[in-house]
DNA sequence: GCTTAACTTGCAAACGATTTGCATTTTTGT
DNA sequence: ACAAAAATGCAAATCGTTTGCAAGTTAAGC
């Protein structure tokens, strides 16, 4: 999504481009991984946004299609900006809780498989893992808790 | 995880087998689907047993991994006993909020490949489905409503 | 079976993320 | 610039989930 067609995209859908709108979409491109609302809210910069109106713009953004929400098995849910033929998933560490992206989506190799095993025709899915990262790794030279 | 197994497995954490532990167990592994804490407390029927019962009891299954927690972009988690040998994801339908099993995972056979791009050790992971279930696609004869 | 320590429960209160009501401000289309 | 539509701040409300604590239950050894 070109930054100049998150205007237009916004009007199809009768909303406004506000100013907290354009920050909060700055922020979510600008961002190596999704971000609590939280922590998008920390990064607002200019004139004070509301907690609650990052909220309502995070589902606004959301239902129109031009953002992502993302479960990690926190407390809270993060959000991605959808970029253009884009498909992507996450890993996060178990320990240190770093989050990467995953480009290699397999989901769409086996769509077939699942629609024809549940007779569902598929949407959407929701794909994360979980595992140890590089850093984390434990040594094999000296015992590790559990 | 046969029946007879869970006493010696919650043992082995030093947990109890109790009567809301053994019914809640029991709730589960009859289930063809998996339900909210609320969908439990409401099916047990035998001495009353609190939510926030249910609640410790989940996390306590689910910590010594008796349990699987799933996240189907809902309001709240599901539960589902975890059964030997069955690696199970889910769809639900966009329309009606049918869940059904996927038994087919495309996730072990891209492991491999999720590991090498991403440089973690892959532990675990979350995969659901959505779409539309084959009593709720739209007519071609009749036009639908978004 | 009895006893005690460890574990669990009910109850009510607390939490934390997210949502909402409403009066006011900003943005939009003309 | 104007009126109508949409968005915002603020505070209060929601709602799923967690927690403190006193009382009840279960486990393990005798």
């Amino acid at each position: 999504m070109a930054a100049m067609d998150i205007a237009n995209h916004l009007r199809r859908h009768k909303k406004s481009l506000t100013r907290a709108r354009a920050e909060i979409w700055h922020i979510l491109t600008q961002s190596e991984k999704p971000l609590s609302p939280d922590e998008i809210h920390r990064r607002l910069t200019g004139h004070k946004v509301d907690l609650a109106t990052v909220y309502r713009n995070l589902r606004a953004l959301k239902d129109i299609g031009l953002v992502r929400e993302i479960d990690l098995r926190e407390a809270f849910k993060r959000y991605e900006a959808i970029l253009p033929g884009q498909h992507v998933h996450h890993i996060m560490c178990q320990v240190c809780g770093r989050i990467e992206k995953v480009r290699h989506c397999v989901v769409q190799n086996m769509a077939n498989a699942i629609q024809k095993e549940s007779g569902f025709t598929l949407k959407d899915h929701s794909l994360e893992c979980f595992g140890i990262c590089p850093s984390c790794q434990p040594h094999k030279t000296k015992a590790q808790g559990t």
